[in-house]
RNA sequence: GGGGUCGUAGUUCAGCUGGUCAGAACGCCGGCCUGUCACGCCGGAGGUCGCGAGUUCGAGUCUCGUCGGCCCCGCCA
């Protein structure tokens, strides 16, 4: 093992070309392959910027071809060398630097590696346990590279972006308070305050709203946030956020602004250009056009009404269903060539969705063929076929059951049949913009309201006076961003008026003492002259693994954690000394 | 908390209805080779089949439990 000593690199291993032939070159790396042919070594050189390959001739240089007879793969190298060009013949045209070699006159060792627990080397993926436990070699592959970098490049984008547009990026605390609402709270304990806590934040909110009141203006934060629920491919507990908020403002200038950026990330990093304005919905017509509030608007197949065609049919399936308060809602998939079998394979997956079964029509030259066909009169089979405009060869596909569950398993459903049916442009980006939530959501088990966004959301300006009248009915100043039918951030205009923050809590069962007593300093700070403001948060590993085209936020994230919350590497969260929780003043009850 | 799925050599995997099923490729170790780039050739080492019970004459294979990875539901203002 040698050191660096004096020398100094002078390029990356994929720079070299023709443009340097003759030149002497010092290059470092990592061995990525090694062919050894008795007489002369081929070295195959890697960093991240790619491979170049070192020739160790023993008539350049016996001392060079003596060292890369004991190297092995993963070695760290230093090469000192000429670089030569290749013979045409020995031109690798697989590889930018295939016109050229690195002809080794020294060859050192910087540091050996044990034999790898997995190739380096993008042809064999790993089990994700290995890639998790070896983060570091993961990294070395090509592919990890290019995305760390593609994030480092969106970063910089959004950067630059909200700077020029006079935004101030302005850090808030990670160690604040606990507050009811949302989501479980990752606890910090206080040594000098024994038996209090910190909270990690599960978002800025509180900070970037008082940001406002403090007259900022506009703020922005690449921040870190943290949530203790449970992990899926798009969920990590902690996750970073462009957080974004900004005062006298209305949603159209969220919108704009928005707009704008992800405008210039598109030219930017794939060289589109995105039309604008971006598609708006309301929730309601999401739901009902597409049956959740996230559609995938790249492809059709759009839900259809169907419960009052149906009412007065002999489908008793469908009429229980109605009498009690239930909707009938389908899918025309038009020119469907599905065979018997793919057809009723369907049924099964609309149960798994949460449907009891799945009703199907097929239009045939014949007429309807169906298992209802005989529940339903000729006549009123051609009113449905004209009302939803079937032809022959299409298929209706069909859930009946109350109206959430109807939603849920359509929606699914969609995407389901959009990727089998091959519908989806993958590399199309449509974004959405999805508005009018409603403010509140009525929670079966805590039998009150809950904030559908947060509690600091501005309810519709139009229905603020039925606010105490019909809570549920309350429209909210709030509105997400939707890309490729995956939530790609949300906001909203906040309550800057006391009086109307004060009734929201209220309809959240938040009374006075505890509204005092866990927000009091937002409720001064509001009544200290606060401007009307409002902002937008994203999540960026989303945004970034939507631009990567990566299947789990794991991909874009260097050192993820498992669906458990564990960091394999470092094998966090892990138990600590006794002397660490006496201090905290921390008993464990397990 | 619930459901699904996977776990066999360092790695990726094959191993059928229980009975030569301890296998392949790559990697690793040794040897040969002066133009390879998936180098080639010869030889070799390497596995408690995640772990624990059970069924059986016999379990990598079947059953139950358990641990871990992944996916989904619940949860995620």
């Amino acid at each position: 093992m040698e050191s660096l000593s004096n020398w100094e690199r002078s390029c990356y291993c994929g720079e070299p070309g023709l443009a340097q032939v003759g030149q002497k070159i010092t290059v470092m790396g990592w061995v990525h392959a090694r062919r050894d042919h008795g007489g002369v070594t081929f070295i195959d050189l890697r960093d991240r910027s790619g491979l170049v390959q070192v020739v160790c001739n023993p008539q350049v240089s016996p001392a060079a071809h003596a060292a890369a007879k004991d190297v092995r793969l993963e070695y760290v190298l230093a090469v000192h060398g000429v670089l030569a060009r290749r013979s045409p013949e020995t031109v690798n045209p697989n590889l930018p630097t295939g016109e050229v070699e690195v002809s080794a006159s020294e060859l050192r060792v910087l540091n050996p590696s044990r034999t790898t627990p997995f190739p380096v080397d993008d042809s064999i993926i790993p089990t994700e346990n290995a890639r998790l436990r070896y983060r570091y070699l993961d990294l070395r592959r090509p592919q990890m590279y290019e995305n760390l970098r593609l994030r480092h490049r969106l970063a910089k984008l959004v950067r630059d972006y909200l700077d020029s547009q006079g935004f101030l990026e302005i850090e808030t605390p990670f160690l604040t308070r606990s507050t009811p609402e949302g989501a479980r709270d990752y606890l910090v304990p206080s040594r000098v305050n024994p038996g209090a806590f910190y909270a990690l934040p599960q978002s800025p909110q509180l900070f970037k709203q008082l940001l406002m009141v403090g007259g900022v203006d506009k703020y922005f934060q690449i921040v870190r946030c943290f949530r203790d629920e449970d992990l899926r491919a798009d969920r990590q507990p902690e996750f970073t956020q462009i957080d974004v908020e900004m005062s006298f403002v209305r949603p159209e200038d969220i919108f704009r602004l928005t707009e704008g950026m992800m405008v210039r990330l598109c030219h930017e990093i794939k060289g589109m250009e995105l039309s604008l304005p971006f598609s708006h919905l309301t929730y309601a017509e999401a739901l009902a056009r597409f049956g959740n509030d996230k559609p995938d608007i790249r492809f059709g197949l759009e839900l259809r009404e169907l419960t009052e065609l149906f009412r007065e049919t002999d489908a008793q399936v469908f009429t229980d269903v109605i009498t009690k308060g239930g909707v009938i809602r389908g899918i025309v998939v038009p020119n469907a060539t599905f065979s018997r079998k793919e057809l009723d394979d369907l049924n099964p997956l609309a149960v798994s969705f949460g449907a009891k079964g799945l009703a199907w029509v097929r239009l045939t030259a014949t007429g309807w063929q169906s298992p209802l066909a005989k529940f339903v009169s000729d006549e009123k089979k051609r009113e449905i076929t004209v009302a939803l405009g079937l032809k022959e060869g299409d298929l209706l596909l069909m859930v009946a059951d109350q109206e959430k569950t109807v939603c849920d398993v359509l929606s699914r459903l969609r995407l389901y049949l959009g990727d089998k049916l091959g519908l989806i442009p993958k590399d199309e980006m449509r974004f959405l913009w999805v508005t009018d939530f409603p403010l509140l959501e009525y929670d079966e088990e805590a039998k009150r309201y809950v904030a559908m966004h947060h509690p600091f959301t501005s309810p519709h300006e139009d229905d603020l006076p039925s606010l105490e009248t019909e809570p549920g009915r309350v429209r909210a100043m709030a509105y997400d961003l939707v890309l490729n039918g995956v939530e790609l951030g949300g906001g909203s205009i906040r309550n800057h008026r006391l009086n109307v923050q004060q009734r929201v809590f209220a309809q959240l069962g938040i009374g006075e003492t505890e509204a005092q007593d866990k927000f009091g300093f937002l409720l001064e700070a509001l009544s200290y002259g606060a401007p009307p403001h409002g902002g937008i948060a994203f999540g960026f590993d989303r945004l970034v693994m939507l631009f990567a085209g990566a299947e789990s936020l794991r991909e874009v994230i260097a050192f993820p954690k498992t669906a458990k919350a564990v960091c394999l590497m470092t094998q966090a969260p892990s138990p600590v000394e006794p002397k660490q929780l006496r201090e905290l003043s921390i008993k464990l009850d397990l």
